[in-house]
DNA sequence: ATTCCGTTTGTGAACGATCACAATTTGGGG
DNA sequence: CCCCAAATTGTGATCGTTCACAAACGGAAT
């Protein structure tokens, strides 16, 4: 019969320093006036007895919960999970969350939630009231659903958005999208492309908008044309290919095209393939995410790295080094980066055949 | 200034009913002896009120924390998710584990740990101290370490091991790795291959060694020599280079090789570039896993598919039904199905040229 | 010495739920 | 109509920690 250890709790380390319950949490928080000769007793008994304290207990007694909320969208996540697209949102969220919150001895735990259910508050309200976290995350779309925002401003939460500028209340983070959409047309303009098409996001993402705007920008820069050259999908497959389609039916001379996502991207690629347009020499194509798909197509995709797992870590530092009031009105951005790889060539030297 | 709703608590919904505090406690955990009417009575205040339970009191109370924890291997985790190479198994766990847990009003929590590290049990034993889980999933290579599984039944945690079929306690689950690499290499046979080679895992998981054994069970049942046709390599890119090397250069006749991951597969896949076999006209292939990218490599791979999702979710169901001492000798199997893609053909019907 | 104030330590209440048990109600049989 | 057991409801005590505050300590200024 294994003898079960009965649970090491605050007052068994407290007994076994000899001292009170008050000193030992004082040391556990790294609490001010505790004599080095004392702390270092305490901290002894604690490592002896292997003591951590119970989180649950903390969050009783009025401290912090220790734990960050990171919400994402249901339906997408289990969609992608399904079809096994992979969920690179989900595994860079937990790359960047996980090793940031284990850093300051915190927890992240992973919530999915319907944007568009007319029940948002009530799931999300129960998320919170259970589990009662010490700051959210969230991710598009829900950084920009007033719903929760406001749910969480009103219950006092601190919380962070990811790819929203709107005003409002909470810590605002982008990825650079319009920059990312910037570089990536310019690069394209240099290599010689005249008719650079874009298939954006869903216009319900201010990011859609961001990188249509930089997308448009590096165009008049470049003293290019736009007009015809814009298609808008759902960030999934299907809606890509016919996008793709549609794009390279009107405009029999475009060279490049930029997607908003691997896989309207990888929709495009095969689309070019059914069209006997060979990528890159008769068609170069770039995408957004950058997620372990597109380095394994053939070729292998040029691609907008979105630094996810970096802006979930700062996001968290943020949201852990937070004061109740502290200004939210900076939005803090992190540049994405451009992955060049085969899918990108010079533009043909000639109008593709095409009778 | 927005007035802070105070928090509900089971007091609130106590008084909203006019009842005591134990006859809403028993509502809300659908305890026994309420008669129906009251019971409505006190549903009502906590729907009028909004009110759910907090987590961290219920668990300070001498109850469930209604936490599952899912400990997985950081090196592997973190390594694959800086490569960028997705993590179907973090992806799969937590399709399979959200969902289960939410439905039965649990949560699911990953946890990475360092199997080698000397402080497993440090590191182990803080995360159970803290979060005092109702359970824990294993997953390999933990779900064969001693250090963890005396750990955890020293503590009395319910916990899960999958792919162990090591004695001892836990609920031990598998997915027929035997049974799909059987599967795998009877197909090869039946497509003609006489030369069935394969890249086998370290042998320090078991299912390496079953997966073998199922790759050599087949052979043996076909009638076919398995001799100087196994190598094995680490589950990660370079040793499946490294290991289809070898094997090619050993076996100038081998038409077919099984990869015991996808990196390994993608690996031989790349070899073959090099040496100018085609897949799959000179060499079929195919690998374990199933995840994202081997169905956009040219060509698509033919693939086990690790049902994963459903393994999890069935240990969460085990350990949420669990009573303290049930019965653990069984071994739930999931099996695993092969996806026929594009990576396998009938075998050449001579051997290829070599001169 | 004495006083004072800042530093260090200790004490009881509180957090929000459940548990064990006590009190009350209910329903049938005698 | 009474009594008893079963069903229903209520009452402290309790979990492990921190909070607010009180007490003891120590050194410098008086």
């Amino acid at each position: 019969m294994a003898r079960v250890r009965k649970t090491v709790t605050i007052r068994g380390v407290a007994e076994e320093a000899g001292v009170s319950l008050q000193t030992v949490s004082r040391v556990i928080n790294g609490g001010p006036n505790v004599r080095p000769q004392l702390r270092e007793k305490v901290q002894a008994a604690i490592d002896r007895l292997g003591y951590v304290p119970s989180l649950a207990a903390q969050r009783m007694s009025g401290s912090r919960s220790y734990i960050i909320l990171a919400i994402n969208d249901r339906e997408r996540t289990l969609a992608d999970w399904r079809d096994r697209m992979g969920t690179d949102w989900v595994d860079q969220m937990l790359l960047g969350g996980i090793l940031t919150c284990s850093k300051h001895g915190y927890r992240m735990m992973v919530e999915l939630v319907d944007t568009h259910s007319d029940h948002v508050e009530r799931e999300l309200g129960a998320a919170l009231s259970a589990l009662q976290p010490d700051g959210v995350i969230l991710t598009p779309p829900h950084s920009e659903n007033p719903l929760i925002t406001d749910l969480l401003a009103h219950r006092g939460i601190p919380f962070a958005r990811i790819g929203s500028d709107a005003p409002g209340a909470g810590i605002r983070l982008t990825m650079g999208d319009a920059g990312a959409a910037h570089l990536a047309t310019s690069r394209l303009a240099e290599l010689g492309h005249r008719r650079i098409a874009m298939i954006a996001g869903p216009a319900q993402y201010s990011l859609s908008g961001w990188r249509i705007e930089g997308w448009r920008r590096a165009l008049v820069e470049a003293g290019l044309p736009h007009e015809g050259l814009l298609e808008v999908g759902d960030f999934g497959y299907d809606s890509g290919a016919r996008a793709a389609r549609v794009l390279l039916d009107r405009n029999p001379d475009c060279t490049a095209i930029i997607a908003s996502s691997d896989q309207m991207a990888l929709a495009a690629l095969e689309v070019a393939r059914e069209r006997g347009l060979d990528v890159p020499r008769d068609l170069s194509l770039i995408s957004f995410d950058n997620t372990p798909i597109v380095r394994f197509t053939q070729p292998p995709l040029t691609a907008i790295d979105q630094p996810i797992a970096e802006t979930v870590s700062r996001a968290v530092e943020q949201l852990i080094a937070r004061s109740p009031e502290t200004d939210d009105s900076a939005v803090i951005e992190i540049a994405a980066a451009l992955v060049e790889r085969a899918s990108t060539a010079p533009a043909p030297a000639k109008t593709p055949d095409h009778g």
